[in-house]
RNA sequence: GGUCCCAUCGUCUAGCGGUCUAGGAUACUGGCCUCUCACGCCAGAGACACGGGUUCGAUCCCCGUUGGGACUACCA
């Protein structure tokens, strides 16, 4: 953390399962930083103690990554200098270097099963003391040590924590101290020969030549460890930045259990892309300022990662919506679209050319994308279902009176596209019907659009051609009929 | 249990010793606009966790307490 060297950041999940808005948050800090800064922004997957059936999962990482908006400069389908950048393709170089240390005496083979160790552990916690690892292998006999590999034993390998206290200097949090008393050895490499996180990391980011690792506060109390591999390896430090949490309503920490957090939940309920990403970069605070609806650019310029991460922040739904209704409505109709043919079936056979006139129409009135298929309906569907509170409206006396006078007046039109012919028509059964107002309008809106939400009339009118107009009037008032 | 992090309206924050009868956003409530919803506009309600210091003066500095969180794994 001394050197002036060049700016690489890093993002390395873990890929099972669902891919979480925190873990997008994290991926979206090294993202903002890299491109603000300069630097590099490398994509590193974990995946050691993945099953090969999870190795499907990669893919969902990486297609999320690509929907909000994150691309890479190193990973593992784009390559890169210092690669691979998959921690199962690395395995030799964390034997390499786990030898290195117990070449040197800093780190020893632990032949402990994992009930003993779970046994001593218990047996401390219940007297109340710190559950340590007891060092019980690091001064074992060879002889000993031979006998138990004879009988079969696979060791992992432990590393030797000293004494004395270790400094991290974060980014985000200052200086922060840990005593090495409260650290027991730990395991680099493990019985089953792959290595333990906190070494793979540890090699992994000094080999890629990571600058600054930004990642979530649950690792800050990790660091020392580290740090403490980072000397023994003789590696150049890098600078640590810790993030606070993303939590739930219940101020927990984000997890599954809440239904919201998943990439694919937000995306199916119709967030797009730009707000999600810059609500991510604003809970928390890391884009500052009082301007909290950005372009992507203008985030890169906003983003503050000492400001981005002190507090944990609870995430909340309702601004996530706001934030979305605004850049739905500052979004170019074509991308609108494309996010929202992206999220679903049976779509491709409407006319794209229409869908793109009729957006602009109805996008004010909605929050997500999902809220936009019943009201493009209104413009792209000859035939539309009324929803129940339309039904409700139709059946009231005076609905069956107003659409007649609707008929009348709408048959001699030339072109009712027009807000001067919309005017003209509501004024002819306003003076047939002998209704106004709400009486008036709502058995029209009713008719035409099947809602009793969604766009202004007027542009209703202006948007669907004579005929349809006329062919919604017939359906309404053969629905009325039928009621009667 | 031990170690570490964090602490301003319900939520996200501004504030970096006097400018604070604490500002903004969102959510909520009321009103205006209006054929509906949404947008927009106006108004209202709503917070410095507590206790000690330091200081002429604390939201802001220090120490405790409380609360929340993380770590303490052959998970990452």
């Amino acid at each position: 953390m001394t050197d002036d060297r060049e700016i690489r950041v890093r993002f390395s999940p873990s890929p099972t399962g669902m891919f979480h808005v925190s873990t997008v948050r994290t991926a979206l800090f090294n993202w903002l930083y890299a491109r603000k800064e300069g630097g590099a922004f490398i994509l590193r997957i974990e995946d050691t103690d993945l099953s090969p059936s999870e190795r499907y999962y990669e893919t969902i990482v990486l297609e999320g990554l690509r929907w909000i908006g994150i691309d890479w400069d190193e990973g593992t389908d784009v390559g890169g200098p210092l690669g691979p950048y998959r921690q199962s393709e690395r395995l030799e170089l964390y034997e390499k270097y786990a030898k290195v240390l117990t070449d040197n005496g800093l780190a020893y083979p632990c032949y402990c099963t994992e009930e003993e160790l779970r046994a001593v552990r218990e047996q401390m916690l219940a007297k109340g003391v710190p559950p340590r690892y007891s060092g019980k292998c690091r001064k074992l006999p060879d002889n000993k040590r031979r006998r138990l590999e004879t009988e079969g034993r696979k060791p992992a390998v432990r590393f030797k924590v000293g004494n004395g206290s270790i400094q991290v200097n974060d980014f985000i949090h200052g200086p922060v101290t840990f005593d090495a008393e409260s650290i027991g050895d730990f395991i680099i490499i493990r019985s089953t020969g792959m290595p333990a996180y906190n070494f793979a990391v540890v090699v992994d980011d000094a080999l890629m030549k990571v600058s600054l690792v930004i990642r979530s506060e649950d690792h800050l109390a990790n660091t020392p460890r580290h740090i403490l591999l980072y000397k023994a390896l003789g590696f150049d430090l890098p600078q640590f930045a810790h993030h606070a949490l993303l939590l739930g309503p219940d101020k927990t920490r984000l997890s599954k259990r809440h239904g919201i957090a998943a990439l694919e939940v937000l995306r199916a309920q119709g967030y797009v892309p730009e707000a999600l990403s810059n609500y991510l970069a604003w809970v928390g605070g890391g884009l500052g300022g009082t301007k909290e609806v950005l372009s992507r650019d203008e985030m890169v310029k906003a983003f503050d990662l000492k400001k981005a991460g002190k507090k944990a922040a609870v995430f909340d739904q309702a601004k996530l919506c706001w934030m979305n209704a605004a850049h739905l409505r500052f979004l170019p109709p074509e991308e609108v679209l494309g996010y929202w043919l992206d999220m679903g079936v049976g779509r491709i056979l409407r006319d794209r050319k229409r869908l793109l006139e009729v957006i602009p129409v109805v996008i004010d009135n909605v929050e997500t994308l999902k809220q936009l298929e019943g009201l493009l309906e209104i413009f792209t569907e000859k035939n539309i279902a009324f929803s129940m509170e339309a039904e409700e409206v139709l059946r009231a006396d005076h609905a069956g009176k107003v659409l007649t006078a609707l008929a009348a007046a709408l048959e001699p039109a030339e072109a009712p596209g027009s807000k001067e012919a919309y005017q003209d028509i509501v004024k002819q059964v306003e003076v047939a019907s002998g209704y106004k107002g709400k009486s008036l309008f709502m058995p029209i809106r009713a008719g035409l659009s099947g809602e009793m939400v969604g766009p202004e009339l007027e542009k209703i009118f202006c948007h669907l051609d004579k005929s349809t107009l006329l062919h919604r009037v017939d359906r309404a008032l053969s629905y009325i009929a039928t009621q009667d």
